[in-house]
DNA sequence: TGCCTGCGTGTGACCGGTCACATCCGCATA
DNA sequence: TATGCGGATGTGACCGGTCACACGCAGGCA
């Protein structure tokens, strides 16, 4: 505490630019919120005073005196793993661009205590809006969790279902059709799946990818499930590559290529030339790789700026903003080809 | 707002506790902040009637009562890059543990207006404790423009000097040179090194690099600069590519690494047959990439997490508490070779 | 002239904690 | 019995904004 007492250490409040500024304190901040109701002439003169005195609102006093801080929280599973970090960084941009202040959360489970405790702490009017990356089992019971009366949003996978809150998500079943009809275009029999742990059976991923095998008539080969963890997707990569049947892979992500890459390179198969591989994401620099990963690119920033949007107009009661997303889409670079024959 | 009139929509408040607990709303703050001076049938109390009305302590009013947030604001240049990122991670984690609340805010660059907004966001008591990612120019910048008065703490890279505050880094001299020799000893004339952005002449990875070198008595190639971007990296490897002099580079982080390794690959040159290369970070999975890489590990988990317990030392006033951190390690895979005689 | 209206402004209470200080009580000591 | 003392508890002010409402004044209309 910095004692208030020898000289002036302590930050000029708002009394200090009413007083001298000859105003009443309601007007000052009136002027800070930007209110109709005061005269230009007044409002000029208080703002002079603002910025003789360096005054900057306290945060703080402002969200007791509102009962909710203006700014977001982001509650999410993970903050590394690509798409969950490039949409907190969506976030944080939009929200520094709206002048709100962000916090973080992460639920480490779907557990009781894990998920009470996040909601707990988002409860809490220093959290402001709630943003929820709920792309996995924790952040829907985190979802479900939350109190009715908290202004909040969610990033979701496509065909979630039963979520009483405005929810986002980026639709990639278009982009996982082109995918798979990309890769049976070249040749290949059917396409098999390794699926990321987010993923349902009807999310976009495998939606658009059952889709496509259907359309051509395909088999629909049975789901390769992986963790999070590299290792699990070399594991499912080591079963793929051992199976001569397997010529096309579709990766739930691109750090799940790479490794099923690595297990197909172990087993002495070249990508592309004995099997081709897609990932999921275009994470910066897979243009670069070798071979350069045809890939599913996600805009996942806009979707987190998105979810900003969506807060904010629960925040004021309005109805949802449309936001357009660009839409994910294929990008096919050096690791699909033909089937050798 | 939820108007309080209707019902009971309000969370329970401090004197409704008081009330309910037959004390007064200060013994009920004595118990939750845990002061010694309650007797144990009087906090028994307290707590079941905290348990029985699920109360929780406002975080806004505690701080404004108490001048500043319990918490945690971070400040940084970028959220995504794995050095920052997983600083970040290490910083929530620890926080989290500690009960306090954690904010980020991004410095865009070191120019006056960003680097001056992201100071005055910090000063706001809602910020609490400050920690600052001082990799870069920017996070230094904010470093130095803050408050004298603030609790902060900074992550810096080893070798920065004139800050007056805590400074945690990772000390990679070590295994920077143990790197360096490492290619030395397979047979290399000498090393190149691609240095990031956040490096300076004295940071730890050239510290290193240079000494292992003249300890050898080996020529010291120029430096090749780059961005955080894949494709400065992918450049200057074209160039290093183009050399025949260049048998063993060790790169500045691990995405570096892989850029480099495509430049070397579309010159015909085989990794690690024809050139040897070592990278830094140890991001996940770089143990399945193709060829597995050559690595200097970094725990920055683990530097996030020292800073929280400087931030924390600092905001009860005491001394720096001694944290050991893990030093960064060579981990020796298949990206290094002899190189061909 | 009287009254209503609306704009610009000011006043007191309040948000939910904490701080500094006062008070009460029981027991040991003089 | 008076005095001192320290532990346990309570009281009022305060942190720095906002809210709800009151107020003064000018112009329009009856």
């Amino acid at each position: 505490m910095p004692s208030p007492r020898p000289g002036r250490e302590t930050a000029p409040s708002i009394r200090d630019v009413a007083a001298a500024a000859g105003v009443s304190r309601q007007t000052v901040s009136r002027v800070l919120n930007a209110s109709p109701k005061v005269s230009a002439e007044t409002r000029q003169t208080v703002m002079e005073v603002i910025e003789r005195l360096r005054y900057r609102p306290n945060r703080v006093a402002r969200a007791l005196g509102t009962g909710r801080a203006r700014g977001v929280t982001v509650v999410t599973s993970d903050t590394m793993l690509y798409g969950y970090a490039s949409t907190l960084q969506g976030i944080e941009e939009a929200a520094r661009v709206e002048g709100l202040a962000v916090g973080v959360r992460v639920v480490e489970s779907d557990r009781e205590g894990d998920v009470r405790s996040a909601a707990d702490y988002v409860s809490d009017p220093s959290a402001g809006g709630v943003i929820v990356i709920a792309f996995d089992a924790a952040g829907i019971a985190v979802l479900r969790a939350l109190p009715e009366s908290l202004p909040a949003a969610a990033a979701v996978e496509p065909g979630v279902r039963g979520v009483a809150r405005p929810a986002i998500c980026l639709d990639e079943q278009q982009a996982s059709a082109e995918a798979t009809r990309h890769l049976l275009a070249l040749g290949h029999r059917t396409v098999h799946h390794v699926a990321i742990p987010s993923e349902s059976e009807h999310s976009g991923r495998q939606a658009g990818w059952r889709r496509a095998l259907a359309e051509a008539g395909a088999a629909v080969p049975p789901v390769v499930p992986v963790g999070w963890d590299v290792r699990s997707a070399y594991e499912a990569g080591r079963v793929l590559a051992a199976d001569a049947g397997v010529t096309a892979i579709l990766c739930g992500n691109d750090h799940i290529a790479l490794a099923v890459r690595r297990a197909l390179f172990e087993a002495g198969k070249d990508v592309p030339g004995d099997v081709s591989i897609v990932g999921f994401d275009g994470v910066p620099g897979a243009e670069y790789w070798t071979p350069a990963l045809t890939t599913v690119e996600m805009d996942f920033a806009g979707l987190g700026r998105a979810t900003v949007a969506a807060v904010l107009a629960e925040l004021a009661g309005a109805s949802q903003p449309a936001v357009s997303l660009t839409p994910p889409r294929l990008v096919v670079r050096e690791s699909t080809a033909p089937p050798r024959t």
